[in-house]
DNA sequence: CGTTTGCTTGATACGTATCAAAGTTGGTGG
DNA sequence: CCACCAACTTTGATACGTATCAAGCAAACG
């Protein structure tokens, strides 16, 4: 494995507050691998093999239905954790985890983080921490989802991936969420159909809040969109 | 504090892995409470001040909404723990907790149970393991409020709450959940709205899948619900 | 190129929210 | 014990948001 993705992980918050010897006990059990885009890093279902820490590239968390209809849970981006839960309590992974673009990744198999985490308490707090964001995360699409409309929820969508792949946009004017999207991912973000998240952006588009490049979309005015996910 | 809630409390799932005598050490931490029904026990936006652990009754967490519009997020029960994310991270409690009756609770303050995390790493994994629960649950909820429609929303929720709170009958016909809740607090698990949940409550009476027995519900047939929680 | 994949628009139907009003229940004090 | 009040439940009429179905269009691709 790259000498710099080590680096990387290590930096990470999991692994942060380690010391170095202690660092060096934990490299032996990293392994790297990478996807193309739309690759599954694994199936809903399946049983859990690995902890997967993102190095670079986007992974969605997907959450199948037997109607069909896919939900996308979350984005996750570089130095976050994919599969954390089911390798702690042991059951089916939840959800798949399909890359948006070409992915990089580190895993850690089960039975080597389950040795980590015995051995450095830091680590296991770190996890905690970890969880809570997401259950946060998870509490606030809950309710966004329970009394928001879907103009809401799309505008508030747009504002968090803002916060996880937001860059200048390239002309300068706004900022460019810098992730292949399709108009169904981003449906399947808000728990609606393609057909609504078009209109809704079209009419975002139209009214001068977001613009498009490239198959990506430049935010133009984040507090309209602000203003539009509050409910007006 | 009394003798039989602190046995009860050993033998939590955060607790049941220490040895009787660390055991001894965490005991000095715990404290007692009781309040009566529709009390706080903590209001969304409060710092971070204890965990609570539920001896008896049932305890609503809600997310209230700039516009009035709850969200309860869940309901927890005995042996279930409360606040454990604003614990944690040391962040304001993204929700309030609210006694849907009579409820004991035993607290532990923040520094404490910090102190005995550090002591203890099983209890750290044991609230890894909790959290790993929530989240489960609470991808299920955000998968079901994307896709499912009201109907089916509240035939889950009432699958959920007997897991949590059912009984035998008393007249020994069906599962009665055991816990005081009115059309609005359904309402509110569900993300709609109360007249909306009335509707389809009394056509899941008219049909034979409930009835009602002193402000308590009870389930008559619930492999009609869970079929019409899959979607008929 | 033709074919696929994603985007867009329109017409229509359906589910659910909203507003309004009346019925029911349980508890409280006279 | 009854009358009354507040909280909760119920029903109806109507409006609105969003899903659904159908088609056409553009861009990417092998």
């Amino acid at each position: 494995m790259k000498l710099e993705m080590m680096k990387a992980v290590r930096t990470t918050p999991l692994f942060k507050s380690l010391s170095d010897e202690d660092w060096q006990d934990v490299v032996q059990f990293l392994h790297g691998h990478s996807y193309p885009p739309d690759a599954y890093l694994f199936f809903q279902g399946d049983p859990p093999e690995a902890l997967y820490i993102i190095w670079s590239g986007r992974v969605k968390l997907v959450r199948h239905t037997s109607q069909g209809r896919d939900v996308v849970v979350t984005v996750l981006g570089p130095g976050q954790l994919i599969g954390e839960m089911a390798i702690f309590d042991g059951r089916p992974y939840s959800m798949s985890a399909i890359t948006l673009e070409e992915t990089a990744v580190v895993t850690i198999a089960r039975n080597d983080l389950m040795t980590i985490i015995q051995r450095f308490p830091e680590v296991s707090f770190q996890v905690i921490l970890e969880l809570n964001r997401r259950l946060r995360v998870c509490n606030e699409l809950v309710r966004s989802l329970a009394v928001d409309r879907v103009e809401q929820r799309i505008a508030r969508a747009l504002l968090r991936l803002k916060d996880l792949g937001g860059v200048p946009a390239p002309d300068g004017h706004g900022i460019m969420i810098d992730i292949h999207l399709t108009r169904q991912d981003i449906a399947e973000m808000t728990g609606t159909t393609v057909e609504t998240a078009i209109r809704v952006m079209s009419r975002f588009r139209r009214e001068g809040f977001i613009k498009s490049y490239k198959g990506k979309t430049i935010l133009l005015d984040i507090d309209g969109l602000e203003a539009i996910a509050r409910g007006k």
